[in-house]
DNA sequence: TCTTCCTATGCAACTCGTTGCATATACAAG
DNA sequence: CTTGTATATGCAACGAGTTGCATAGGAAGA
């Protein structure tokens, strides 16, 4: 499991409660790893008991006090171990592709509606994902300075928007098949 | 959750038994849906229990016996009915996106021959859907016959296909990035 | 004969993920 | 002054997925 990683991987760009790791789940890191803010306080008290990051309680104002996580020397030596371990490529759920394959069964024309759906959410998407490299990485304001971690953070984006364009081409060619078989 | 669908889809397919689901779900449908024998033992064992489908025994020579599922009525039902429901688009868990960002705090030219792996492994997925297409769909053999259910398969082969191709696309862009970062 | 592999089915324990609910502070809008 | 929204943390129950193990017949080869 990696959640605990993707939360080291998250705490060392920045540190930060969990409501903030939430948040960046929703964002970010979501864009290949989600998790519910449930999952990354249970997750949290885990990795504080097995000593793999620190807890500093910080006041606030306006707003209820927050535990800022960093990572300690333990969870840093947990992160490199996992690093250099292999790990085998994701197994892929597509439920979408289930109903499709269903639709032969069905009716092919009443998934139309929700091909057209993913596409407009798949579309969203990608428009979210080019304007945070925009904003991040190759407009006008982003940092010009040569950095690694920015590099690889770039690379990832790109992947993200790799996969995002890769759907809306294959959803148009569903929609195309689909059209094609209406009587 | 959409397993108990995938096996409705597979069975209304063709019948079969577990043990030949559980081989299916390792190739064809394991494309978009993977799930091992366990689950898909215990899931058929709650289908059956709910009336989706029906077994019948069916003796064979020269190995043991198997059960043959079929789709029933309201599996049928059932399978309808979630198909018109409309379904989120899929979270998405890339352990190996994790390990890009992690790299940025460890040695990224250790990832190099991680992302190497990756690549073969989908490269050879790839070689393995597209002579799977040739086979099934656009080769001298394949049945010429117009069938709804088999365009819809082509077009979710067509998306792993198209899939595999980003993936290799993409992989190479984060080995060039490796690359670009080493001393 | 012994081992190994393939077919075929299944239990039990455990971990992970999801869903629903609960609590508390603070600010802004009506 | 109540309602809604945002911050901030958390429990409990359930459902789904993974891992390890167990059984059993038959075929193939050393």
């Amino acid at each position: 499991m990696a959640l605990e990683h993707a939360i080291l991987v998250s705490l060392l760009e920045k540190p930060g409660s969990g409501y903030e790791l939430a948040r960046r789940f929703e964002r970010s890191i979501g864009y290949f790893w989600t998790a519910t803010h449930q999952q990354i306080y249970r997750v949290l008290k885990r990795m504080e008991g097995d000593g793999w990051i620190d807890v500093r309680e910080v006041p606030q104002q306006g707003r209820p006090d927050k535990k800022e996580y960093s990572v300690a020397a333990v969870g840093r030596a947990a992160l490199s171990g996992w690093l250099h371990e292999p790990i085998e490529p994701e197994s892929v759920r597509h439920d979408l592709a289930v109903k499709i394959r269903g639709a032969a069964f069905d009716d092919p024309a009443a998934l139309i509606r929700e091909v057209e759906r993913h596409h407009q959410e798949h579309a969203d998407r990608l428009a979210h994902y080019l304007a945070g490299e925009l904003r991040d990485f190759t407009g006008p304001d982003a940092p010009r300075t040569p950095d690694a971690g920015r590099e690889l953070q770039h690379a990832v984006l790109r992947g993200g928007i790799a996969y995002e364009r890769m759907m809306l081409a294959w959803l148009d060619d569903v929609l195309a098949t689909l059209h094609r078989l209406r009587p």
